[in-house]
RNA sequence: GGGCGCGUAGCUCAGCGGGAGAGCUCUCGCCUUACAAGCGAGCGGUCGCAGGUUCGAUCCCUGCCGCGCCCACCA
């Protein structure tokens, strides 16, 4: 269904600027740049907007790429997917609110500003206002304070989006720059603050102390959608516990956890443990009494069937621990390392041994003194195991007990995940099965989200806590930031009823030293986008937006943690539309990215190709699908640009420049003219049906195969004709015309630079503030077979030339067009523009059976 | 192990119940006053395999094979 909604009035005064004689495309993306930037061509125009109707307003809640990173052709061709349609609903009539923004809190500016300055954030330090970073990053990196570092982070951030927004100008993409946001800005830490005090008031947010997978890197928890498993070498060893009558042997791929070892596991229904069940055994080495417990999520048939359960070596153990309600005995520190101290109940010796090591060295000294004692049966067997990784991180994780924040998002909560499954199957999902990455997601979580993040370069939860007269914090009781106050720094500001010099002191205060996640801050997009806290009149009319283009990769992420935040601010789903792009895959069908080396630059591919030629590429990926990087293809592009270019040059010298166009219509009445309007009606009905489903790949291709049949066909038949004069001249001119406006309208979406450049010739205004072409401006009652009977015709014509290896300049001494009786009449009705494009002396049109053919006489060739 | 998607010309892909298509590549031609970064013509496929439904299957159903992605498993 196409919605039926007012068009801008296009029946401009022509304002020819003039046919150039040689076109060009070098220099057009410059030169529209430039233009585009001085009249404010793709401005929101808030006021007038505000005034109307919902369905009159198109909001787009742009991906705000991470700052810190580097665009690829993929980025390229997926914020052109988005562009496409924004261009589009401008032209429909729409108030495109279309806004860009950037992802530069978090870690991976953090990263990026250690490495670029040769610095790292020690927030023991205090803030000195003359530290300039060193010219060259040293070896060491030096410590900083975290003021100073956050000053480094915005810098360098605001050089990367300078960059970013340099290339995303080059790509056309329509965004109003005049309104850019950041998700470090105050607004947006403001923003998150006051959406993280509203999730706490109603209970949605909460800080709880539980065993949390830890990146020893980068010393910080990261949630579950951030994990990605992958292959490592490992070995099960083989270790007997002692019991009564004999010993109990365990497989183990982490030796060194022994001194964690809080119980034995074993199937409740397993036979050979059911005399253990409810007895202790002593681990060896330490000689610790541990239970022999019961549990359904032991496997008999993994390793002896029984295994130690330690605090913590994977999230089995999580569940066992908690489930079992066993002690804990932690011996893995927030640096990777082996506590200095044995947990309670664990002697000295020999754990003061592996005190300090890392888990890498204490599972060798371990393996040793298992050895040794006599522990260890047999060798220990090589494996590769799946192992959790942080995503960014290059180190196994581990398991931490820790004071965290969260956020509810139904990986407890049965209720609440059935109504953000609902919340799913309200957003209409482009490709649809896209729905069912985020069903699949939310039906497999395990855990509400953790979003504190034990880091620097983000926002900081607006918290503090009371100390008590010993200085240890009461964290059953924060003191909230009055929301009159945000943004606030806890680790700057101060606490209503406190000074600075109480800060750290007994009686005194502390801040809450972490940041949210990423995530935390950019599930808040279409807020921070849309004026939530800024600007609530806007908000209002735009929110719910209309669109969330993204990638299919962080659906788990960004598209299901934006859903879970508006479900619980809004009562809503923050879009109508998500829309998911697929990637741009190497030619092994590789996912294209900076890391693996194989991604393209984009500027490179831009400058040699041109905008238009890889925006032309970026369409033939339709949305959802993988599509390969392809050079040739590029090609392709910058051919049809350079076509359009000609084409409208010519057709423009053909008289159809001094056309009025809005009488245009009445003049046509060759029935190849008509019949040409009326196969365009059709492809704009097409087009605009494609477009309404996201369908840019099927808009395009419409458009296209008719634009190179009227060139190769259409034109070469009618410039005869259209260069003479007389009333059936004027038809051709009139139909040419019409034909280049609605076609140079339907490109425009896709090819911003070329459709303008040539628009600009003869009309005046911007073709993307144009109207979308509407079937109701071209004459009806013409039969598009008059066209395709006599291109068919030609083609009979040009074969015989083709054949005898003459040029299609040849003259035709006779040619005879045997056809289906009903293609007959369609054929005389172009006989003149037939004659005319094939040089034919003699053209005889006959009724016959079977597909069309032609005789071809052709006459002598000069010597 | 679960889910999703995909297997159609050498390549990239459209078509999805009654004629197997497009572009690129390749071949052969053509200086044709819009375009030689062009134009014209042509070669090329038992539509992954096996069953089933149907008067009829590339298209619908079932099973299998292969590829990709997501999730789970991680003693």
């Amino acid at each position: 269904m196409v919605p039926d909604i007012a068009t801008p009035d296009t029946s401009a005064p022509a304002a020819t600027v003039g046919v150039p004689e040689k076109p060009t495309l070098d220099g057009l993306e410059q030169k529209w740049i430039e233009r585009w930037a001085a009249e404010d061509t793709y401005a929101f125009d808030r006021d007038a907007a505000l005034k109307a109707p919902r369905d009159q307003i198109y909001s787009i809640d742009t991906p705000p790429p991470t700052a810190s990173g580097s665009l690829h052709v993929g980025h390229v061709f997926s914020y052109s997917h988005t562009d496409f349609v924004a261009r589009y609903q401008r032209m429909r009539g729409r108030h495109v609110y279309y806004p860009m923004g950037w992802d530069d809190n978090g870690l991976p500016t953090e990263r990026r500003v250690q490495n670029y300055y040769g610095v790292r954030c020690d927030p023991s330090l205090h803030y000195d206002p003359s530290f300039e970073p060193p010219e060259k990053p040293g070896k060491d990196q030096h410590p900083i304070s975290r003021r100073n570092f956050v000053e480094l982070c915005m810098a360098l951030t605001e050089a990367d989006e300078a960059e970013f927004e340099k290339l995303w100008r080059r790509v056309g993409l329509s965004v109003d720059w005049s309104n850019v946001y950041r998700t470090i800005s105050e607004s947006s830490r403001a923003t998150a603050q006051r959406m993280f005090l509203h999730n706490l008031a109603r209970g949605e947010a909460y800080a709880q102390e539980a065993p949390t997978l830890w990146d020893v890197t980068f010393r910080t928890a990261v949630a579950q959608a951030e994990l990605e498993d992958r292959e490592r070498p490992g070995a099960y060893h083989r270790i007997a516990f002692h019991a009564p009558h004999g010993p109990v042997f365990i497989e183990t791929t982490r030796p060194e956890l022994l001194p964690a070892c809080v119980a034995l596991v074993a199937h409740p229904d397993d036979e050979r443990y059911q005399g253990l069940f409810g007895t202790t055994v002593r681990t060896p080495l330490f000689g610790v009494d541990v239970p022999v417990v019961a549990h359904r999520l032991a496997e008999p048939d993994k390793g002896s069937g029984i295994a130690m359960i330690c605090t913590f070596g994977d999230l089995n153990d999580v569940t066992w621990w908690r489930e079992l309600q066993l002690p804990t005995r932690p011996i893995v520190g927030w640096d990777g390392r082996i506590l200095a101290d044995p947990p309670p109940g664990v002697p000295a010796k020999p754990y003061d041994e592996l005190a300090g090591k890392t888990v890498f060295s204490a599972q060798a000294r371990v393996v040793e003194l298992l050895r040794e004692s006599g522990d260890l049966d047999g060798e220990p067997r090589p494996i590769t195991h799946p192992v959790k990784f942080f995503e960014k991180g290059e180190r196994p994780l581990e398991i931490v007990t820790t004071r965290q924040w969260y956020i509810r998002n139904g990986g407890r909560d049965a209720d609440l995940r059935d109504a953000l499954i609902a919340r799913g199957r309200e957003i209409q999902w482009v490709p649809d099965h896209m729905r069912h990455r985020y069903e699949n997601w939310v039906e497999g979580l395990n855990g509400d989200w953790l979003i504190s993040r034990q880091r620097f370069f983000g926002v900081p939860f607006p918290v503090w806590y009371r100390l008590d007269t010993e200085g240890e914090p009461d964290f059953s009781d924060p003191i909230l930031a009055p929301e009159s106050a945000l943004p606030v720094d806890p680790s700057s500001d101060v606490p209503e009823g406190f000074t600075e010099e109480q800060r750290g002191k007994p009686g005194g205060f502390m801040a809450d030293p972490d940041v949210m996640d990423t995530w935390a801050t950019s599930s808040l997009s279409p807020q921070v986008a849309s004026g939530w806290d800024t600007d609530p009149e806007l908000f209002a009319h735009v929110f719910p937006m209309d669109q969330r283009p993204q990638a299919h990769d962080i659906i788990r992420t960004w598209l299901f943690s934006t859903v879970v935040r508006a479900h619980f601010e809004h009562d809503t789903v923050p879009w109508s539309h998500a829309t998911i792009s697929g990637f741009v895959v190497d030619p092994d069908r590789k996912k294209m990215s900076k890391s693996k080396g194989n991604a393209t630059t984009p500027i490179d591919v831009l400058e040699r190709y041109g905008t238009d030629a890889v925006r032309w590429r970026a369409a033939g990926a339709r949305p959802g699908a993988d599509s390969p990087f392809d050079e040739t293809q590029m090609k392709v592009g910058r051919r049809l640009a350079m076509k359009i270019l000609n084409v409208g040059k010519f057709v423009l010298g053909l008289g159809a420049v001094d056309v009025d166009l809005a009488s245009a219509a009445d003049r046509i009445t060759e029935p190849i003219d008509r019949g040409l309007l009326a196969g365009l009606a059709g492809v704009v009905d097409e087009a605009t049906a494609a477009f309404e489903a996201f369908n840019y790949t099927r808009a395009l291709e419409v458009a296209e195969s008719f634009f190179w049949s009227f060139c190769d066909d259409y034109v070469e038949l009618v410039k005869s004709r259209a260069y003479a004069s007389g009333p059936a001249s004027e038809s051709a001119q009139a139909a040419l015309a019409l034909a280049l406006s609605v076609q140079l309208r339907l490109f425009a979406p896709v090819l911003p630079f070329v459709t303008e450049e040539v628009w600009s010739w003869w009309q005046a205004g911007s073709v993307h503030r144009a109207a979308w072409p509407v079937a109701s401006e071209l004459p009806s009652g013409g039969d598009p077979a008059v066209v395709s009977a006599a291109a068919e015709a030609l083609a009979g014509v040009r074969k015989a030339k083709s054949d005898a290896k003459q040029s299609m300049r040849a003259d035709v001494e006779t040619a005879t067009v045997i056809a289906p009786a009903e293609q007959v009449p369609l054929v005389e009705a172009a006989r003149g523009d037939l004659v005319d494009a094939g040089r034919i002396a003699t053209l005889s049109v006959a009724a016959g059976d079977g597909p069309m053919t032609v005789q071809v006489v052709l006459a002598p060739v000069p010597e």
